[in-house]
DNA sequence: ATAAATTTTTAGACAAATCTAATTTTGATC
DNA sequence: GATCAAAATTAGATTTGTCTAAAAATTTAT
């Protein structure tokens, strides 16, 4: 029964994302709190979602071990996540939204059901591998693009010259943080000097003077070896 | 409370939009009965959802007088009509829909709820005055664009040149029928003759031979004199 | 190994939106 | 104005997704 539609519910859909990035991030199964932090709901809530998903064979389901998706369960996420990239893209490049007011409308557009708008949108934006936050688009298949080696600058050495190629944190907060130090995609960067009292780095670009980014920021700017 | 986020659910909106659509068209009150066909529910849930949205001051009831929008309650469902004309346009002028294909999809994304996305779509296919059936769109201040004399093709007299405007049924069935006779938004024809017996009207048009339309097609076409 | 802390599940309730079946209300008709 | 058919509402149930509070299960620490 229904083996084919493939419909599922927007909230059965966050929750496959969210066990999706909860156990990517922490390469293991994703705990019923993890889950529950994640989508800012209850543990009980989701211990009833996780049944759900585990009866329709999207989830397996090891209590304290984790919940992880099955075959056709990541298939389904990536989809998703595939949907939201594509759209934040199409509303940067092409609405002139900027990168940090672009995910809560994603979050919903990405649910729009449909055949084929997806690849329609894909084809309009001539296949971008990349959205807006430097995030891989994965392809209809649900692969998704290398990133050939970037790194959070805080792994680059000093007097390497490096290029920013994404964030791995896409807040609106990190994201204004970086517009107000004119740090975007693209960006080219040295590393002047590090400090070990805080693992602080300065560095300087081609046209701000030197400025000093702390730890957390390193951590969060992924860059690639020019 | 809540009077400024103005944030109705997807249900009340479809609500909304079917009590405007019926009660245009009856040029009365949508009555329950109505509501409930227009919708493929029930009179009984319709009776809870006007008692909500008639609480929510966006419309009034009179039992047995059918059901008004208040102002406010047209406001929003104009909006909702603007968004839904405005994504169906995008959808055929430049994701290369065809525009028997878009109603559902536009069903789904007139809800994403958003301050600014509508006008930015707006904007970025320059303040488009009509959808791909020919329906006026009307501008953020809830005005509908002047059809500027259109009148359905079975009031025209013979002999006159005319061209494709609109639509009045924009079912796929109807839609597809155009296609097949080549009749589409601008396409212009001529009444060679009618006949008395059924209300049909031979037409012609520039590339093909005489046609017979019955009355139900030429009732449902919207046309203007060239 | 026992106790403590944490994680997970259960039980019961609730809100939204719908349904069916029964009942009430009303406008229209004679 | 009484009657009748249509329209509308009520009552009670269902589904989905959520919650709180309590109980149970399991891991971790002593
Ligand atoms: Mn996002
Ligand atoms: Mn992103
Ligand atoms: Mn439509
Ligand atoms: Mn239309």
């Amino acid at each position: 029964m229904n083996l084919l539609a493939s419909s599922h519910t927007r909230s059965e859909e966050n929750y496959l994302k969210a066990i999706y990035a909860v156990s990517q991030k922490a390469k293991k199964g994703a705990s019923t709190t993890a889950i529950a932090g994640r989508l800012q709901t209850k543990a009980s809530s989701v211990t009833d979602m996780v049944k759900k998903l585990s009866e329709k064979g999207l989830v397996d389901h090891r209590p304290y071990h984790g919940v992880r998706l099955t075959d056709q369960g990541r298939k389904v996420a990536t989809q998703i996540i595939r949907r939201h990239r594509l759209w934040e893209t199409f509303l940067v490049n092409h609405l002139n939204y900027r990168w940090d007011e672009v995910h809560e409308l994603a979050e919903q557009l990405e649910h729009i059901r449909s055949h084929d708008l997806t690849d329609r949108l894909d084809t309009f934006m001539d296949h971008p591998k990349f959205d807006p936050h430097g995030d891989p688009i994965p392809d209809r298949n649900g692969h998704f693009a290398d990133n050939g080696g970037a790194m959070p600058l805080s792994q680059v050495p000093k007097d390497t010259l490096v290029h920013i190629v994404g964030v791995r944190d896409s807040s609106p907060a990190f994201l204004k943080l970086l517009d107000g130090l004119s740090l975007k995609i693209g960006t080219q960067l040295t590393i002047m000097r590090r400090f070990e009292f805080d693992n602080s780095a300065e560095v300087s670009t081609r046209f701000n003077s030197a400025m000093l980014l702390n730890e957390r920021v390193c951590e969060n700017l992924t860059v690639k070896v020019l």
